[in-house]
DNA sequence: ACAATTACCTGTATGC
DNA sequence: TGCATACAGGTAATTG
């Protein structure tokens, strides 16, 4: 699922293809997928734009326009943003095609079609729904351990629940949470207030090594997702915990476990994570 | 203020 | 083989 490290990769695999290209045309299959303005109106406004470049917020790629607007495209589970050199067949659940000028074009693809697509002026972006409230930013310098004590105070939540959160940090989905707990020693289920300062220094560390690592490779790909080039990502063989119930701790070989954590399945070692 | 639950979707895997 | 069911999980909305 494309989470900080899947979206980063997008938006470099994208950039050299899409920059300063023109958008020529826009055909909107399924309106679902369009969060605002309507359908009609989206297209229309988007007709005729020159892309001049590609940023990432969290797990939010703003596509960059002339006349002062932005695409904002949230992926969720199963979207894809995909270049398309010349005219090649729709792939199944395509549901927005962006023709470029000279032929090529911009898919957005979504077998669940739970990914949404805004149009926005570039002065309300911050204003989104999604965005508005968005935390800081992991890989950001100034995203330093005291940085993440101080989100940690006073919090009661367990600590894997926390680092979901994207009002307190942005861009981390349930693969690499599990995975920067595990590299961090530490309980998933832990209150967040109950990690020592020592602990927060290390979570710090290991947040920005398992985000660092997953945009090395490229992303992580178990379902469905691809870059912007629709190749897949190769850090998946690099996964230490999640989806490996049952199967030896890479670390001291005890069999890793599985709990409910808020919902959402949780991997972890019952001896390393303390 | 915070926490838990449900809705949104469809493909895939599993059990009978 | 066919059918029902569980599961995957990001976010918004709802309920407690």
């Amino acid at each position: 699922m494309p989470e900080l490290p899947e979206v980063e990769t997008i938006k470099r695999t994208l950039t050299p293809c899409l920059r300063e290209q023109k958008i020529a045309r826009v055909e909107v299959y399924h309106p679902g997928v369009i969060a605002a303005p309507d359908p009609e109106t989206f297209s229309r406004l988007l007709a005729g734009r020159i892309i001049t470049g590609l940023d990432r917020r969290g797990k939010y790629l703003l596509v960059h326009l002339s006349g002062e607007y932005c695409l904002v495209v949230h992926l969720r589970m199963t979207g894809r943003l995909v270049f398309t050199e010349g005219a090649a067949p729709l792939a199944p659940h395509t549901h927005v095609v962006f023709s470029l000028a000279g032929g090529p074009s911009l898919r957005f693809v979504d077998t669940r079609r739970f990914g949404r697509l805004y149009l926005a002026a570039k002065t309300e972006v911050e204003t989104l729904p999604g965005l508005r409230d968005l935390g800081p930013e992991p890989l950001d310098p100034a995203f330093d351990a005291l940085a993440l004590a101080a989100i940690l105070a006073g919090r009661r939540r367990p600590i894997k629940q926390v680092l979901l959160d994207q009002r307190l940090v942005a861009g981390i989905g349930n693969i690499y949470a599990d995975e920067m707990l595990f590299a961090a020693g530490i309980d998933p289920r832990r209150p967040a207030a109950s990690l020592n300062h020592e602990e927060v220094a290390r979570l710090r560390g290991a947040m920005q090594r398992v985000l660092e690592q997953g945009i090395a490779n490229r992303g992580t790909s178990i379902r469905d997702y691809v870059d912007g080039s629709g190749r897949q990502g190769s850090n998946q063989e690099h996964l230490q915990v999640y989806g490996r119930t049952g199967r030896p701790c890479p670390r001291c070989g005890q069999p890793l476990e599985r709990v409910r954590l808020g919902g959402r399945s949780t991997h972890f070692c019952p001896r390393c994570q303390v």
